[in-house]
DNA sequence: AGAGGGATCTTCT
DNA sequence: GAAGATCCCTCTC
């Protein structure tokens, strides 16, 4: 119990420290001239996260539905202030459309302290606490408000911090969670990434602790089942539309809508030779 | 397998 | 003052 709380805090305090001054994550791979003789600018430090091309600014900035379905398949890269770096491929997004979206956090084109990050560049993070103690995470889009929902990844890298991180908030005997269920959630995502309100209006392509990187598997059409989004209540025709976006047979998706699946398959004879 | 309830606290009305 | 883009545990069928 104590030994768990003692874990957090030390997380968060390095995650605090690491986003106070951002300057540092900015200027390396940037801005650093080749030619720069200092013995702290080697090659190695400058190749260092340009060899992994990362998602850029570019890629952010389309619809948001486009963007939820462009996620599927790409890879969420997290930095920890130790070093070690957490890889998931997203698996499981959701849209939020904004100002004429019910079920949005920025209904009718309201902008509070709160979702002001919805409103931001494409790119940004949108980080919220929900019932007084979990996080979920979204990016936004183009679009006034609109943003997209990370829902589920399937881990790729990382899995034993992930376990770690997932475990501290769990009571009860230390039973060893499966893989699947690392980071098949909005808030379980949140949890094994260490992503919390310290995150809250970052922008994706600009940090050093958390960042994109484009994905070797990208699914096809009939691969997206497109279905509607868990948790919203009543709000309407809002609630039936198919905003929410998961890959097909994926076992580390957080909700399987197997009607749904099946009326995909009629309609998609992929399996016919 | 599915239903129900508790945890817990920030944000906005 | 109430609700909330969730998760986990427990009870029941």
């Amino acid at each position: 119990m104590s030994r768990k709380r003692k874990l957090l805090a030390q997380l968060s305090a390095l995650q605090s420290n690491s986003s106070i001054p951002p300057s540092d994550a900015l200027k390396s791979p940037t801005t650093t001239p080749d030619g720069n003789s200092s013995p702290k600018s080697s090659k190695y430090f400058v190749t260092e996260k340009k060899q992994s091309s990362q998602l850029e600014a570019d890629f952010f900035n389309q619809p948001c539905i486009s963007l939820a379905k462009s996620f599927l398949g790409q890879i969420l890269v997290r930095k920890l202030p130790d070093g070690r770096e957490l890889w998931g491929r997203i698996v499981e997004t959701e849209a939020y459309l904004g100002g004429e979206d019910e079920a949005s956090h920025s209904k009718g084109g309201k902008q509070t302290q709160r979702n002001a990050a919805m409103f931001m560049k494409p790119g940004t993070l949108y980080v919220y606490q929900i019932y007084g103690i979990y996080f979920c995470v979204n990016v936004s889009s183009q679009g006034e408000g609109a943003a997209v929902l990370l829902r589920s990844l399937e881990p790729l890298q990382g899995l034993d911090v992930m376990r770690e991180l997932r475990s501290t908030s769990r009571k009860g005997p230390a039973k060893p969670l499966k893989d699947w269920q690392l980071c098949n959630g909005p808030s379980k995502l949140c949890q094994a990434f260490g992503i919390d309100k310290a995150f809250d209006q970052r922008d994706l392509t600009q940090d050093a602790a958390i960042w994109m990187v484009p994905g070797q598997e990208l699914p096809g059409e009939q691969d997206v089942v497109a279905t509607t989004r868990i948790g919203i209540g009543n709000r309407g025709e809002w609630s039936q539309k198919p905003l929410r976006f998961y890959l097909r047979g994926n076992k580390f998706v957080s909700v399987v809508d197997k009607k749904m699946e099946r009326e995909m398959a009629g309609m998609e004879p992929i399996s016919c030779s």
